[in-house]
DNA sequence: TACAAATACCGATAGGGAATCGGTTTTTCT
DNA sequence: AGAAAAACCGATTCCCTATCGGTATTTGTA
């Protein structure tokens, strides 16, 4: 999936807005570049359609949600691209990291080992909160 | 950088074939779909021009290489599609990491510990060499 | 309930990149 | 120099984003 200059925009305000119709979304983003209302209607619409909004009627207009948050959406953004070159039974991530371990510092590497720590933990939790 | 279909294919071919003509490429790539030769020299043109391989003329025609191994093409393109989402400061695969580390089961946890410390030691090797 | 305002919806256009291929110009080997 | 092989150029089609104008709906309200 290929998402445009301004679907990002759209998308990046949601995140920060939590919920907005078009009207509102298009005075955010007005400002810093042109265009009409229904420019904006257009690319909620097609945001929407690509399955990374929710939409509900609200009054006369619909208020849009991101469906998606941020790392979800890095996460399929990165499947996507990388899909066609991860082989047979690789994981996305392990592909990734390998591509990037060699750009990776001691501290990098460090703080990831922190986070897969983290992770651990976080299910360890969910287990016990489980019982 | 977006790759179609076609180009994606011919780089893999290219990883595999080390180096190839036009008329090599064309040959492995035709068997599956059509296509003229022409196709796949506009093909390769394109991916010499976005940087993705090299040539060099031997004979009359041109030897064409990946210029961009497998692991490091993915890293570019997360690097792309990412980069727009990726907060100040926080580095790309942290936050690759942080986008998949849900999804991620105990083994793969572990993978991936077990790549950070071969990393570790492949540098300290690097670093003995170095003396 | 009928009307006016606010939106949604439809459709058209422009622009950019991939995929394709025909035809012409260059290059190269002999 | 001449034939054959490639490179190069240009046109076309297709798909998707960005933009808007104009019309059909919907909704709040007098």
């Amino acid at each position: 999936m290929i998402l445009g200059e301004l679907e990002k925009r759209v998308l990046q305000y949601l995140w920060e807005a939590t919920e907005a119709d078009a009207k509102q979304t298009h005075a955010a983003l007005t400002k810093r570049r042109g265009g009409t209302l229904n420019t904006i209607q257009s690319t909620l619409d097609r945001l929407f359609k690509k399955d990374l909004l929710t939409r509900q009627k609200q009054g006369h207009a619909y208020d849009y949600r991101a469906k998606v948050g941020r790392e979800e959406l890095i996460a399929q953004l990165i499947q996507n691209v990388t899909s066609d070159f991860v082989r047979e039974g690789e994981d996305h991530l392990i592909a990734a990291f390998s591509s990037f371990s060699a750009g990776l510092d001691d501290d990098k590497l460090s703080q990831l080992e922190k986070l897969i720590q983290q992770q651990r933990q976080l299910r360890s939790q969910e287990d016990s909160d489980a019982n």
